[in-house]
DNA sequence: ATAATTAAGGACAAATTTATCCTTAATTAT
DNA sequence: ATAATTAAGGATAAATTTGTCCTTAATTAT
């Protein structure tokens, strides 16, 4: 459904915003091993969250590396999806047709238009704070290791 | 949600399906642009799902063109994700995580579990068959052109 | 039989995505 | 102040996807 480089972002967001605090910030190496990516790759991907502090916050130096502020964990998941010019999936035509509407429907338009209305709803109203909770205590998990 | 190549396959057999009959078979140039698709490159992924007539027929020289059977008109849209080697999709984890399951979830798994269900009815219900009839008869278009 | 037409298929090219490595800049601890 | 640590960023490479072009093979019409 996404790129790697948003299933990363994704993944690389919820893990910050749950290990993250003022005294500690996990950083690139910690990070990657926990979510399973590959570093440098994911490091160029928080470079894009990060840019402007949008989504992710960071410091450099001796125990630096990444956090959210409260403002961004309250954010809504898609706008990790906007943050890595993604978030038109959602909206996507599923015959990748550009003019595809309500007007001009393809012809899988009114079969699929429930479902799209409730991933849009799904990211819009999912916070990225109640993913990280899943994480902490719903016994998720971030990674595709066996225990 | 889909890669070029399937929203191709997608709208090319979806054009066949409701244009072909005994008497005439379109070929690549007119499927080409009533699809708005590049011609050799949908010529190749054409290519693809004929193989083996899984899903589309061909005949060579004059007159002909491509069609499918009454057989392949009642498989599933699903079959032409699974010729593609794109139907994992449906049921792929939205972090990207191989082990996510209903045992090993991850943040997202219980808030797109729904969804998912629905997706996977939708290509596994759906027949080639009933979207080639809302192309002819429910006005739907796969192209993007204005008129 | 021959020529014309059309899909099949191979080779290759362009564009995009994914990924690595190395240097620079910022920050902290000593 | 200095050295150590860590993210930022540039350059580049590998892999994959998207796309084109040309030749071959099959079929049909004449």
């Amino acid at each position: 459904m996404f790129s790697k480089a948003t299933e990363y972002a994704l993944r690389a967001t919820i893990y910050i915003a749950q290990r993250s605090s003022d005294e500690n910030k996990p950083g690139m190496a910690e990070i990657a091993k926990a979510i399973d990516s590959p570093q440098s790759f994911t490091a160029k991907i928080l470079q894009l969250l990060t840019r402007n502090n949008r989504i992710v916050s960071s410091v450099r130096g001796p125990n630096g590396g990444f956090f959210l502020t409260d403002k961004a964990k309250k954010l809504p998941v898609r706008s990790i999806l906007e943050a890595m010019g993604e978030d038109e999936v959602l909206e996507k035509c599923v015959l990748g047709l550009k003019q595809c509407s309500e007007a001009k429907p393809c012809p899988m338009h009114t079969n699929y238009k429930l479902i799209k209305g409730q991933l849009i709803d799904l990211f819009e109203t999912k916070s990225i704070q109640s993913l990280a909770d899943e994480f902490e205590n719903g016994g998720a998990k971030l990674n595709n290791r066996i225990k």
